[in-house]
DNA sequence: AAGCGGATCGTCT
DNA sequence: GACGATCCGCTTG
């Protein structure tokens, strides 16, 4: 993939193995009131994917089984607490998964993004903080990328070796799973690092 | 720097 | 009535 080249669904038809992966230095870019709001991809996570714990509990939902089956590319804003997380469906029709994007570095936009995110320090540092930093609506669920205000751009990809592959956080049930990715020491990052959890993954 | 508890709300039991 | 794919502020060391 070209830099630049927005991404579409085709990017989308495989593994969320892969995807979160090949996400990782891609650009989240965000039209609000004719600003560019622009991050790179430094953190994600695989869900749903045939055998994930985390997928049972997801699919006691019929609308979002219904949604994680459907066609790849497709905005899921997952609610945990009061928060909307932001997702993209993967895999071809019929077949389960997402990846849910948990942190990016900051390029453009920060002024922006620090008001949306009412003065607090940490900007994009998180899942549910990037949503409000990018101001994401949560009536965008479920409708395909790309969005005329919100869309993905290709771009220089971390070498392999920079690329972290770790434990998921923050769940209860699934967590075993070595299904996260990060850029390696880069500061946006959300904190809670498991390097002993580290393991190695054939793609 | 790290660990905790409370906030808060839609969905499911 | 209980539970999260979380965040924030307050406590310790």
């Amino acid at each position: 993939m070209k830099n630049c080249e927005v991404i579409s669904a085709d990017f989308f038809n495989v593994s969320p193995l892969t995807v979160a992966r090949q996400l990782l230095g891609c650009l989240l870019v965000r039209v609000l009131e004719g600003e560019r709001l622009v991050g790179r991809i430094v953190e994600t996570e695989a869900y749903g994917d045939l055998g994930d714990p985390a997928c049972h509990v997801i699919a006691r939902d019929r609308r979002i089984w219904g949604l994680l089956s459907g066609p790849p590319g497709r905005l899921y804003l997952h609610r945990s607490y009061r928060f909307a997380l932001l997702n993209i469906v993967c895999e071809p029709p019929g077949v389960p998964g997402c990846v849910l994007v948990r942190a990016v570095e900051p390029i453009s936009g920060l002024a922006t993004m620090a008001r949306l995110r009412r003065g607090a320090k940490a900007l994009t540092n998180g899942p549910a903080r990037l949503v409000e930093a990018f101001a994401i609506a949560e009536d965008w669920d479920s409708s395909p990328l790309p969005r005329p205000e919100f869309w993905l751009e290709a771009d220089e990809p971390p070498s392999a070796d920079r690329i972290l592959n770790t434990v998921r956080i923050g769940l209860k049930r699934g967590r075993e799973l070595p299904w996260r990715f990060a850029v390696r020491d880069n500061p946006w990052v959300s904190k809670r690092i498991r390097e002993n959890a580290l393991v190695e993954v054939e793609l």
